[in-house]
DNA sequence: CTCCCTGCAAACTATTTGCACCGTC
DNA sequence: GACGGTGCAAATAGTTTGCAGGGAG
């Protein structure tokens, strides 16, 4: 995992290399974003930011994913069943392990995921530019339950 | 691909198993998903649907798709950013390439699914029980354009 | 001082639900 | 004939948009 104050602040740098302001509401999100191992939801986004920012709304979050999703500053995992979740310190496609028990979310160490795509656009003829792997399970944790 | 008739049979059959009646709009939804390789969306099957029946409503497709997932005789994809699509054929988990430009989605041919779960199971502690691989890039088609 | 950003409320869209009538079993 | 299914319309929920005031640069 890359350090969380060093992507803190490549993040504040591509916002300002792209004429964005840096305020403090967005410098928050930015933190939760930063800092997160959790792959957090917008909802949780959310309720780390309103200590902060009492009136913080959602529309706010909202937007300012879309602007760092354009920038490609966070990686969106949408999940057609639940809400979406966003990791801003691995901002590039790489498999995920979720539980479905307790919504934990883990970056595994995967070597293969070059040589299959490889193997895919032989076989297929695609060009292939991106993925999206994810395993579903319990984690340990809650299989001790 | 499994033969379309054997499919279709197959699910009629889970239907009456479970008590489920066997209505003309159900055999059309049935029809459209037991032969499609192109893995239709909900309005896609709507379309197909609405020459033999033109009073259908998009809610009796939901309401279908729904019964059918429930018997796991269909295998949903759902896209965050894009409308869900369905597999009746194969109504278990397997890999995808999709075509961004025109949305064909392909079921490619790949080994290696098992070991890579086995590994991860191996390294996270996981016990997984489902995944969803998808690949994105362009097909040999609209590479030619 | 300019203009982007925020935050409220309203709009939007895919999906779900309620209910009366219809048709399978 | 009973009761599950259909189809219309209304409800729902997550996300997006419009707009006026506030604050970063």
């Amino acid at each position: 995992m890359a350090d969380p104050d060093s992507r803190l602040k490549h993040m504040v740098a591509a916002l300002r290399d792209n004429q964005y302001r840096i305020t403090p509401q967005r410098l928050a999100i930015l933190k939760v974003l930063a800092q997160s191992d959790g792959h957090p939801s917008v909802e949780g986004i959310y309720e780390q930011v309103k200590p902060d920012f009492p009136t913080t709304s959602l529309a706010t979050i909202y937007k300012n994913i879309a602007v760092l999703k354009h920038l490609e500053q966070v990686l969106e995992l949408g999940f057609s069943d639940d809400s979406n979740r966003y990791d801003g310190n691995k901002p590039y496609d790489h498999p995920h392990v979720v539980c479905t028990t307790c919504k934990t979310i883990l970056d595994p160490e995967i070597s293969v995921v070059e040589d299959l795509t490889k193997e895919l656009m032989r076989k297929t003829g695609f060009s292939i530019t991106r993925h999206r792997l994810d395993f579903f399970g319990v984690c340990p944790d809650c299989q001790n339950r």
